[in-house]
DNA sequence: TTGTACGCGTTATCAT
DNA sequence: ATGATAACGCGTACAA
């Protein structure tokens, strides 16, 4: 087995010192031809490679970032996580991913765990749970340990940082109109609990989108769902008893689920009943009839988001400029399929 | 701005050794109580968390592991990678990613740059490139260096080390003699081109199900389709030009496809056509009909991959049992949904 | 041109 | 009971 390979075991096999051999190898004027030349052919010889911790012990950068996610699976932040890695990686710096399984605690473990030299810096979405709990102290501890820290898509107002979002409630309004100007009429909610946040703004922008238009804001339209559910018992109630033309979902399963029942109950999508979603995943592409969605361009938020984390990283550190902080939108676009009609 | 605080920062300030401070953190039985219960206070007060970064130049270990995947926006590696997370994550480990983007290059380049003391150890699947070349120098460098390595799922015979994968070929046999015995005598296979050990160790399955069925394996009915591809014109001219009334798809992308073109071409989905993928994600489960598929438990693949890895970091360095390697094979299953029918 | 010494933060060993 | 020293691997200011 061939150990990896340390300054210190060149340094004794040509019999120089230690601070010759680092010269050596970055090339420094101060050294002879002849000894860089030696000093070379060995280290390439033996593939000698600097050991990552020490440097990042000497320089105190670890060129690690941490993110932290609710939740992997999701096609949504996955999206995200590969536009963070890309960036991320063509700058040099490596990708620690936590998953908070929209647990408080488990987001507060992993910040922690990681929070101690393990990274230059966080890009986090918070877990459902800290947002019902409005407890954000161990983000204030980052942040005040002067951590950078940029928050996407699951942000809040409570803690002054870089952020990264999507107008949810803009792209929830441009999606009814879409609906609205197709002649739809008695458009449905489908959304989930409210304590997450982006729920709340796509649900303010429905709200917005059928006010401008003259069109009354029927609550009973509106239907909640858990985050997670099994039987459509609650979703098939409200197709029986509801009259609608059309439903709004804030996420793509919602939609192709609410889809598969209403043609089910034998009406049909799009002439019947019109589908819009949130999140442009396989589910959107490949459902049948495939599903008008808001694109929430997951890809860009993580690049923007990395963007924005790597520059304070590597910003001198300046009581101004760190308190410059900015919130980047990224704009959605609506992708049209098969789940509406056109206009 | 809280900086982090350090043992000589405690030790300065209370005026002790550097060294008596940290035996008083760890609750020493050579320093007085006196001395303890002040360090301690002082801590906590200061909420003093010790540099994971300088543990790990001492100690010679990261409590970091590397993965190492070609995609992660794919269902099945998100799952895999969220098994490996789960279990790494209790047992005190991060998870650094790297994405290979199915490139030759970026695997070796992120293999590299993690290699040289960012990570105990690898657990990765080979990129589709880096199969084709069949050129393994980069993992078996890794190796040499002692550094643990797990394959999984897309593995290679070339390099020694600890592996995990599903039986890939049996469990296309089984996925196919379920078409058979339920009626079915022309089966088609879709398939990627074979340089994807997995697409080629599912189509040996499918062809020894119909020999060991005494049906002929027609090699018309074999549909190779690019990886990733956009229009659906050769699909169709299959559908067109040949007559079968099943079909075996190596994932689930090309099951939903291929019964979205069935069904547009007016045949009754699983009366006239049945589908049998390969994934169990959102598609399979989502999709109308939904989709009867292998689910290779990618989850159960993660932790076990997981599982290896760190038994093999933690082990004491023994050259017998580093080399006792083993090749776990997870288990598949056939999840019935609507696109087949009972026999 | 080369080498010595120090520091990054921690821990373990040895001395006082 | 406490402290000094060395070591992990590297880089660099300074001395020779």
């Amino acid at each position: 087995m061939k150990r990896k390979i340390t300054l210190k075991h060149i340094a004794r096999e040509l019999d120089v010192s230690i601070s010759t051999v680092s010269k050596a190898l970055k090339n420094s004027e101060e050294i002879s031809q002849d000894t860089k030349d030696k000093v070379q052919a060995f280290a390439r010889l033996y593939n000698y490679k600097p050991n990552n911790i020490a440097i990042s012990l000497k320089n105190k950068r670890t060129k690690n970032i941490g993110v932290i996610v609710p939740d992997i699976v999701h096609h949504f932040f996955t999206t995200v996580f590969r536009g963070i890695e890309k960036y991320a990686n063509a700058k040099g710096y490596n990708v620690i991913v936590c998953v908070s399984d929209e647990s408080f605690d488990k987001e507060v473990i992993n910040m922690e765990m990681l929070a101690n030299g393990s990274i230059d810096g966080f890009i986090m979405a918070l877990s459902a749970e800290t947002q019902r709990r409005n407890d954000f102290n161990h983000l204030r501890e980052v942040t005040e340990q002067g951590i950078p820290l940029v928050l996407f898509d699951r942000v809040t107002d409570e803690i002054r940082c870089d952020k990264v979002i999507i107008d949810d409630s803009r792209a929830a309004m441009e999606a009814t109109e879409r609906l609205i100007r197709s002649g739809r009429k008695r458009i449905a909610l489908f959304t989930t609990e409210t304590y997450l946040n982006v729920s709340a703004k796509r649900e303010a922008g429905y709200r917005q989108a059928l006010e401008a238009h003259g069109l009354p804001v029927l609550e009973e339209l509106i239907l909640r769902l858990p985050y997670q559910f099994e039987e459509e018992s609650s979703s098939l109630r409200f197709f029986r008893e509801q009259d609608f033309d059309a439903v709004l979902c804030v996420n793509e399963i919602f939609a192709v689920r609410a889809i598969r029942l209403a043609q089910q109950l034998g009406r049909r999508v799009p002439q019947d009943v019109s589908f819009v979603g949130f999140t442009d995943g396989l589910l959107s592409r490949y459902s049948s009839p495939s599903l008008t969605t808001v694109d929430q361009q997951g890809e860009l938020m993580g690049q923007a988001a990395a963007e924005l984390l790597i520059s304070k990283v590597e910003m001198e550190y300046d009581e101004n400029d760190a308190r410059n902080y900015q919130t980047r939108i990224i704009p959605t676009a609506l992708i049209e399929r098969e789940s509406t009609v056109l206009s």
